[in-house]
DNA sequence: TCCTGTGAAACGGTTCACAGCC
DNA sequence: GGCTGTGAACCGTTTCACAGGA
């Protein structure tokens, strides 16, 4: 395929969620400019990015909104549930445990992982914490596709390597580390110091 | 002040919290290609961001790990406390309101709002839930920089501006949703639906 | 007429490469 | 000799503008 940048994919999932959102009004069919507005971006942006995968709008007419969400959701890897391990559970593993977006997005958490034995063995929810000893042991039975990796950050590239060798393919990392994995591994890094530095440096620099 | 792409701006942060890691262990000097591994960039662009707002290294040594880390907290606006509301007193508001990353790194919550009668007046921690309607009559005791956008969709715009006209000049919001605010008002998305979809992407036109 | 799909132009960010200073 | 600071070249992304189909 193709090469499609990062920032391609991050609005297509924005223009999934626009999408979703008005096929639940009972819309069927959206023009560019609608969804560019709904997106944050602009028509001509919206019609590149789709374009990357295929035609599928009609001229003078825009897009259906049920063939679009399909396509997105098609596109995305949508179409199958994801299995998911929390590593770390502590506030933030905890705080994602229970986040409803996960599953309701398709990605089902089948395993938390701690090293604490304070922590190990305690129920939450459906699941129990497991020893992080047994990580690369349990990874035929629970056989994770995704990572999600909420640890301090001086356990995290050695915890990140060992996911990665109990079949792991892709990281949610919430932990502020550069994190150096295979290239066939995918990584998202999501930093809310960065986000909240980013505000104070434009609260600082207009404010 | 010159124009400052957001990348710069992310790039800065992910400085600061290696500087601050190496300057933890004593170190006193730092190139900029040491910077770049620790930061995941090259040091061409660790020198280029950092040149934008002045000429802080030595030729020949680097850069003094105490000077830096300090130029940085100041370009960054992290010389001041920041004071922050959180909008939305549900799991992601309740786990943001602990999350103790916000005061160590100079962010102070200072109240949460929500609409929910069954929720205002909640305990929580130090604060008490308080009811959104007050919003705008608080701003002049309270007195937020930032608002943390948590409710649902149907509701983040006219919380936004709502937070708006309470006087919050940046929002972090955690709705899927584009929010329309007046320029001045400096808005970051954060949205986990967004990471799912990209590593599901990425899992699925390589994996 | 309306709106998509897409080459071409414009823009902005990244990388290169080297002069300049320690 | 080593490493910074920076103009210039490069490259990918966004925007423009319009041909073409409903």
């Amino acid at each position: 395929m193709k090469r499609v940048a990062e920032s391609t994919i991050r609005r297509l999932s924005l223009y999934l969620t626009a999408l979703e959102e008005i096929g639940a009004r009972g819309t069927r069919t959206v023009s560019s400019e609608e969804l560019a507005q709904l997106g944050g971006t602009t028509s001509a942006q919206v019609r590149k990015d789709l374009s990357v995968f295929g035609s599928f709008g009609k001229r003078g007419l825009g897009y259906s909104v049920a063939e679009l969400t399909a396509r997105l959701r098609s596109i995305l890897g949508l179409g199958r549930r994801w299995r998911v391990c929390i590593i770390g559970a502590g506030k933030v593993g905890a705080a994602l445990a229970q986040y409803p977006g996960f599953p309701e997005r398709g990605f089902d958490i089948v395993a938390v992982y701690d090293t604490d034995p304070a922590r190990i063995g305690e129920r939450w929810g459906d699941l129990k914490v497991r020893d992080a000893a047994s990580l690369e042991a349990d990874s035929s039975a629970l056989n994770c596709d995704i990572a999600v990796l909420a640890v301090p950050a001086s356990a995290a590239q050695r915890m990140a390597e060992r996911a990665v060798a109990a079949g792991v393919r892709a990281i949610l990392n919430f932990v502020p580390v550069q994190l150096s994995v295979p290239r066939n591994v995918a990584v998202r890094n999501v930093n809310m110091a960065v986000e909240l530095e980013a505000l104070s440096f434009a609260l600082t620099n207009r404010g």
